[in-house]
DNA sequence: ATATAAAGTTGATATATAACAATGTTACAA
DNA sequence: TTGTAACATTGTTATATATCAACTTTATAT
């Protein structure tokens, strides 16, 4: 992890709620410049357990949002693409986090000390009101989650996940940034059993795979098998 | 489910963090009245995929909040005790329930016009912050019920569950308000498997039941079991 | 008090999925 | 360029857990 502190928010593409909020109020924004980082695939973001410090944006790349549970098995929740609040979740409650983020691709973040976004928001409701908006939006994905590794089988579960790929990526056809354990990892499928099952789907037609290339050539029938469970 | 508009909020013993802004604050309590409710057990408080359009406090009597999932299941997050916000994992984000709850003995709701709220939230951080901090507790627990859902074995499952509900009524020795077909629901089991492991741990002299009473009488040994898996 | 439904129980069987093992393939560093 | 480690694949076996079926007990309503 490469961090700097020269990077202005002037020059950010994206404009996060917390720069908005910024420049809005009367706090300067040249005291209270963000850290900025670069990170190789594989850096660790934040971790599971340890204290939350900062807010964190991701500003380009992706990352996975995963528990660490039993015996070092993990279980990925979802994939973050730009722009997204890391420190979410954890963010209103506990000073731990409860989940780990990592890179899974050169990708860049921000670190906003926590001080001053709680200054921030109570200063702006606006702020606090979008944190939140964000915030919601991953329960409802979180149950969803629930209820796919609890209630479905492996074969729904690996269909389900191929489409969320898929509109994660905005394309029938795209690249994995995930090995096939991580795919697993997603899912909660054995990593053996992962590799079947898109071999499965390849020789059914539903899917075209080469390498970690996937494309996904009759939708409507994955959307099926992930409906079915 | 009875409701009544005379109830005032002046003669309630909990004073949630909504009422003590109320009077804080210019807004009125007479013109802002909240609904109150009588409810049976197994009356539905709020439905999944139904508008959010209150908030809904629970003051009396205990709830179960679980999400309706694939071919009439349910999973069964959390048990729901006064003083509780119910509205609140849909709360900003979604106009929708991403749950439903329903009260498993008779209880006493308030319900509380969601604009208001808002209103109350813009004028007042104070309630944002507080609703908040109520809103991660719930995420912590639902990271902990998926780790335990998908990566401990029906034993261990089980284990964590009748330690939950023994904290949840602060003794060793409890009457369940729930049948064994709904700790199945909590825990992701088959009714049958419930039954047998409940007698399983009566055997063993770790629990003793009778009906719907539990009591726990070796609780090292109950944690020794949920830990390991 | 009796009927009927709901809840609880127990055993036998089926099956989905993990675990194990062995081997092939690709990426990457010395 | 070769060696080493990470990743991917395939077949076999073991096992945890659901499902099915039959029965008992307890509640609830008429």
């Amino acid at each position: 992890m490469k961090f700097s502190k020269g990077q202005s928010c002037d020059t950010c593409l994206l404009k996060c709620d917390i720069y908005s909020t910024l420049i809005k109020t009367e706090n300067g924004m040249e005291e209270n410049k963000p850290l900025h980082a670069i990170l190789k695939k594989h850096d660790v973001i934040c971790k599971q357990g340890t204290e939350v410090t900062h807010a964190i944006f991701l500003v380009k790349g992706s990352a996975k949002l995963y528990i660490e549970g039993l015996n070092n098995r993990n279980i990925i929740l979802y994939i973050l693409k730009p722009p997204a609040y890391i420190g979410l979740l954890s963010f209103f409650d506990s000073p731990f986090y409860s989940y780990s983020v990592t890179a899974l691709e050169e990708s860049e973040v921000c670190f906003i000390e926590l001080g001053l976004v709680k200054k921030l928001y109570v200063e702006n409701h606006e702020l606090l009101l979008s944190l939140n908006k964000a915030f919601g939006k991953s329960v409802t994905s979180i149950m969803k989650k629930i209820i796919s590794l609890n209630q479905k089988q492996i074969r729904g579960r690996i269909a389900e996940n191929l489409i969320y790929l898929s509109e994660l990526h905005n394309s029938h056809s795209f690249h994995l940034g995930l090995s096939r354990k991580e795919i697993g990892e997603m899912t909660a499928i054995s990593e053996e059993n992962t590799v079947r099952l898109l071999t499965e789907f390849s020789k059914e037609k539903i899917i075209a795979t080469k390498g970690r290339n996937i494309e996904i050539l009759d939708m409507p029938l994955l959307k099926k098998i992930s409906e079915v469970g």
